[in-house]
DNA sequence: TTGTAGGCGTTATCAA
DNA sequence: TTGATAACGCCTACAA
């Protein structure tokens, strides 16, 4: 076990006050050159590494911004931690990451978690926690939230237009000749699965197609849950030429149900996805599908989290969806 | 901004010492039942947090683990990580990732990091710090490894037989028929990668097959360097009927490039994977692959680590790796 | 069983 | 420009 080296050795090694070393150390007063020189040396010799707990608890501050995530090994958030990591890079913060798993009491305790590590702020990054409990943290810490809105807090909250991306994913399908689209949707108490089909419908109808129930299988986000919701469709009386899952992973799932089926994409079944997930662009075929700057997110909320810490406005910028076309959709054959 | 409730506060309220507030909170010691009962109660109606900082300043320990890893977003990690979560869940004990992304300079820095900050202990995740380092720090506290193996700690690491995955994997294919067996290969400082292109290489040459460099590519492990490796080995001169790739995400890549030379998998070619991936159960066709139980190995690792830091000794369990076949890989056509 | 007092390693306030 | 000195919030002998 090595000694652990204190700032009170160092400055009595170098026959100078513990507050002259502090100064050095932070930059936070003037110090003479001569004394600056010999501190910086003996701390260098002793190897000298500040510990970051008292100084946290003696000025107020950690430098630790809390992400609450969901799930830190999904793709999807994987992304988007990694342009939070990536914005925070050379800030003197960091990442503390806590996930919820999409369990509201454990949301509610990772909350609670970082919190009591006294993080400088936090940033949220969608899940279940009530408004009032967002609210509450952001009268405590600078705020940042992530794929929801908070009411009263609108400013600090960076979402995307998901009912616009299923809208185009949608109307994408219908001009290539598709009369009958399919959806998968997502996890139902999930805000973005809702704007998703809202999207989907509104397209139908915009383009004169009635919106058919039948057509419309529940899911939950997972690979599994599109495969089964593709099986019902195919197995079901309803003809369809297309498929818009609420997200890519579902996509997946679907396009090896309907392999299993004998349907081709695109051939006999167009498909598109929701995300844009690193792996889309290596499927076969590679995956028409919604693309959300997942990283971007993830940076801007990280750059939006700096300017509160620096007392400005969050100032989150605004991003936008689009479609990435790619080889899983095709004009549809008997028009 | 609320209020911060100290511990004292609450002493004061309750009528008591702050000593036997703080022994309610750790059971340090016996309390008498009616006081505990009121401490209790005020410290509900105070709502009161403890601080971590000052607890961990005054009592030496931090009650966190460091986590090392190279990538927060990749599916690998991101597995194993869920491990490390899962296993730590309820113990008091919480995690603390950060990523070095596969630079040595940014790996030492989290190492220093992670000791600032005064972590309990140690999980590091394969990658490139020297093994006197981690000697260093495993001097200085609970240390395990996952991925690779440091002289002199050996029972602190937790590897997986690669060599012996890859020759699975590898004469799978031999025994399909397959006499020329392609290897897409992983990243060549990557120790891992080394030990796959043993492991497949010796498997050729204990059937009696004659290993050809040119039917091994490199690779780094990422779907592109797949399909470009894939690309090559069909654009060359050299016949082949199956592919091994060192890892799963690589076998999308070249599964794609495949795909874009008109030839099927598995009926043209046979592929086989490393890792299994979640998503390898969905691709088309689902992946045959060497099973890494990685998010095993992530608890396993954490569990190693609770033992350390009750002082007994690691004793990480070995688990094996395992060939799961899919539908990837077929007998071949004309033997 | 309970309280007092000192200490954990820094920062911050005040004088000097 | 420097140095005492008092926080920061909690834990832990030691004493009662």
């Amino acid at each position: 076990m090595e000694q652990t080296v204190t700032l009170d050795q160092v400055a009595r090694r170098a026959g100078v006050s513990s507050s002259t070393v502090s100064r050095i150390i932070n930059g936070t007063a003037r110090v003479s050159d001569a004394k600056r020189e010999t501190v910086i040396r003996i701390m260098a010799e002793l190897n000298y590494r500040p510990n970051v707990l008292a100084r946290s608890l003696a000025s107020g501050r950690t430098m630790g911004v809390g992400i609450l995530t969901q799930d830190i090994s999904s793709p999807f958030y994987g992304s988007m931690l990694r342009g939070i990591e990536g914005a925070l890079q050379g800030t003197g913060y960091h990442p503390i990451f806590i996930s919820g798993h999409w369990h509201l009491q454990e949301e509610l305790e990772a909350i609670d978690f970082l919190l009591s590590r006294k993080v400088d702020g936090v940033i949220v990054l969608g899940g279940g926690v009530p408004d009032h409990r967002l609210q509450e943290v952001s009268r405590q810490l600078p705020m940042i939230v992530l794929g929801r809105t908070v009411p009263g807090l609108e400013d600090q909250c960076l979402r995307l237009d998901n009912r616009a991306g299923a809208y185009e994913a949608t109307r994408h399908l219908i001009e290539l000749g598709h009369r009958s689209v399919a959806h998968i949707a997502g996890e139902p108490t999930h805000r973005d699965a809702q704007d998703r089909v809202d999207g989907y419908r509104a397209a139908l109808e915009d383009a004169g197609l009635t919106f058919d129930a039948d057509l419309v299988q529940p899911g939950d986000f997972h690979e599994a849950a599109g495969f089964l919701a593709a099986t019902r469709l195919v197995d079901g009386r309803k003809v369809f030429s297309a498929i818009f899952a609420a997200n890519d992973q579902m996509a997946y799932g679907a396009r090896l149900a309907l392999h299993r089926k004998g349907l081709r994409v695109p051939e006999d079944i167009s498909l598109v996805g929701f995300d844009d997930l690193p792996g889309s662009m290596y499927t076969t075929p590679p995956l028409t599908t919604v693309q959300q700057p997942v990283e971007d997110m993830g940076r801007e909320a990280a750059l939006g989290m700096l300017r509160l810490l620096r007392g400005e406005r969050a100032e989150v910028a605004r991003l936008d969806v689009r479609l990435v076309l790619r080889e899983s959709t095709v004009r549809r054959r008997n028009p």
